[in-house]
DNA sequence: CTGCTTTACAACTACATCGTTGTGTAGTAG
DNA sequence: CTACTACACAACGATGTAGTTGTAAAGCAG
């Protein structure tokens, strides 16, 4: 997967709007128990100590950005993860969080930060 | 780089912060900008066809998550990416997009995303 | 010192988004 | 049919953010 240089405005578009779809935290919570498979959206609000609407809402969300598919059973709608390759992306996030976490520890600490991994 | 199960709600937040910082169609523009190395605020400004003090309040919140560093000649402020993890993040999302856009293409052709690739 | 350039900060408007409240719809149990 | 459950849609208020306008600070040229 190479990207076109320079990145034309579109696209820059496409790429900013999946990246805000992912960026809440209730969202990220959401897709994290998704991981275990298939819930229903009562389950979901529970889990995440929020309302059924609410929960609903950010599902709708995910759902029309194509990361997460439905389908219902009786009143019951079960929400599963449909693109797996938004836990890479948290991944290298939380990979970018740690090394400027030890970037300030390593400042703090008065070393480097190749110091400090000794 | 392992995700700790269940997400922690502190770590959501965090994940879901810098998503967002980065997920701005003029900041990913600016850091593919400085893809090629740094360059003072003003170019930036130019390429992007926004105002300097637009380009620069991007440059402000790039710079204060980490993602951007900046040295300062003169009356000039050369910007510069900090953290390269950011072009694997939109190449991650890229890949997204296509796979759903070839799986879009393979329903109105009424074929499988396998079929369609031969 | 005067004027020009470059950058950054602050105030403002416009717009998007989060969470709540209220309500409508569909399935199910009695 | 009535009551209950599960889900989703719409409207509202609060908060956040993008872009503009105005301006201040700092360096440099004359």
């Amino acid at each position: 997967m190479d990207l076109p240089r320079p990145i034309p405005a579109d696209l820059a578009e496409l790429i900013a709007q999946r990246l805000r779809v992912i960026g809440d935290p209730l969202r990220i919570r959401t897709l994290d128990l998704l991981r275990d498979g298939e819930r229903p959206v009562s389950e979901i609000a529970d889990a995440l100590g929020t309302s059924q609407q609410n929960a609903s809402k950010h599902l709708g969300v995910l759902l029309q950005a194509g990361i997460v598919n439905r389908h219902k059973v009786g009143t019951s709608a079960y929400y599963a993860i449909a693109d797996d390759s938004v836990f890479a992306l948290c991944e290298q996030v939380c990979g970018g969080i740690q090394a400027q976490v030890a970037e300030l520890g390593a400042l703090i600490e008065g070393t480097t930060v190749q110091e400090a991994a000794r």
